[in-house]
DNA sequence: TTGCTCCTCACGTCACGTGAGGTGGC
DNA sequence: TTGCTCCTCACGTCACGTGAGGTGGC
């Protein structure tokens, strides 16, 4: 019989690991002093806490361990967990290749500008969303932000609540001719008249995202950054690309309603969101 | 200004994930109402947020996050912190590849056995060990045994402590011969006499170790199993193989004093131990 | 006798998730 | 007014490590 700091010697466990096991039922002392507590092991324990090791650096949790060491258990059903063990093995190696690759990018990232990248994309899945929306086929920002104007306009003048904020989803392109449909996510319905209708937003399992913050006619900067890295991380666009409206302010260039642009102080936050799958 | 479950929603991190980078000072809401307590982010946020997100994505712990977001952190930093990460990563992508290969290689093995392996064989480092012990060419485990009482009972009749269980380094081997030293660890020190001698065990970087239970004369179905083992990892064994006798008891053929025997009850147990390195 | 070993709490780790119980907002 | 949302605790997770404070063993 050994005691607990001689067992740890030889096994190379420590003494507050093998309490550990004691208390949680997976290896308990041989023998326990009824007088002092001393916890006792035998010689024969050994070749179980060796078990117990080796399954530990498989990455088992102590609650697997102990199930496995169960003498009764069929093989099967071994055979069952070390399968599983092997598929979630495998999707963390693939989990660490990615975010290797990931890092290597952002090193090389900052050898060229010297700082993070001005634009971070993320990956998100949206859900449908309820929306009153108008059709338009523009050329100009201008037109979008007055659309809006009045799709909100509408919408409030209907009593219904606004449900997030408003977006554009860009439908179609052709020329220098674009098919938007300018949105306002509402929580119940309004009526439709010749211009607002309700519709639905579809879902998006991939969207790409990446957050604008400034001067809204730099925007394109914020997709050629997402453009970039959907190529870079192999993506392909796979439906129509969202501008949501996080805090919108007006450039200068357009008369709005003064009430619309007192609503919106400081700079304009605009959200792009590209559906993406892998090509 | 969005409230939290908006701010949620938009962003996709849990509202209790908000709390919590607020708490410890990640990401402190823009306003927070003194009178009730709620929080307020602003539009202009979700950018830190984002990276935030991102960051975690590689892997960096929230303490790294906020370390890497202050924005007077020179790039030098955040590429220094990047190479650490990166170099984890690596390493634990090879753990996990290990890993993947111990786990196909038990399956292989329950599917030619039905069963765990009977062996577990462990790797471990083993300090120097001072030791009082006799050197012998030997033939048989009778002589051995034999020895080992004459060692034991020098080092009890001069009062010297034993410090842990006593082996037998084989150190030599010639046709049947085998040159092996018998050796009882001691603290202190015993004076030498013509058969027993102090000498220092060396220190083993890699051990490989197998408990044997039980007969002691099918001890080399451990050995074989060992050199299996060695051979499947590709180590090579680099030096004197030990035998650790853990319990003792003679096999019945052993005409040993009974007081020796007496001592130790039940069956054997055995670890061997042989020095190895990747080849 | 002295120092060493053993014991049992209790707390910390890391990044939150999951209630409990209570209050404010539309 | 009702239900929804927000708030602050407090506890749990996983496998121990790290003391604190006290007692037994040689």
């Amino acid at each position: 019989m050994f005691k607990i700091s001689d067992f740890a010697r030889l096994s190379c466990v420590s003494a507050k690991m093998l309490r550990h096991y004691d208390e949680i039922g997976l290896l308990k002392p041989a023998y326990v002093d009824p007088v002092n507590e001393y916890r006792y092991y035998a010689a024969d324990q050994l070749p179980r806490l060796n078990r117990i090791v080796v399954l530990k650096e498989l990455g088992f949790t102590l609650e697997q361990i102990a199930r496995l060491l169960k003498d009764d258990l069929p093989a099967d059903q071994i055979k069952g967990m070390l399968k599983l063990r092997r598929a979630e093995v495998e999707q963390l190696l693939h989990a660490q290749q990615a975010r290797l690759v990931q890092i290597e990018a952002r090193l090389n990232q900052i050898e060229r500008e010297g700082q993070l990248p001005s634009y971070e994309v993320v990956l998100r899945s949206v859900q449908p969303m309820r929306v009153a929306s108008a059709y338009a086929v523009v050329s100009d920002d201008k037109e979008i932000a007055q659309l809006l104007h009045e799709v909100e306009t509408y919408v409030a003048g209907h009593k219904a609540r606004a449900a997030g904020p408003p977006l554009v989803v860009y439908h179609e392109c052709e020329d220098l001719e674009q098919e938007v449909e300018v949105a306002v996510p509402v929580q119940g319905a309004v009526p439709d008249d010749e211009q607002v209708a309700m519709n639905e937003l579809p879902a998006v399992t991939t969207m790409a995202c990446v957050v604008h913050t400034g001067n809204y006619d730099a925007i394109c900067q914020a997709g050629e950054a997402l453009c970039r890295w959907a190529q870079a991380q192999g993506y392909d666009l796979i439906g129509p690309s969202r501008e949501v409206y996080l805090r919108f302010s007006a450039p200068k260039s357009m008369a709005l309603p003064a009430e619309f642009l007192a609503r919106r102080p400081g700079e304009s936050v605009t959200e792009l969101q590209f559906p993406v799958a892998k090509a």
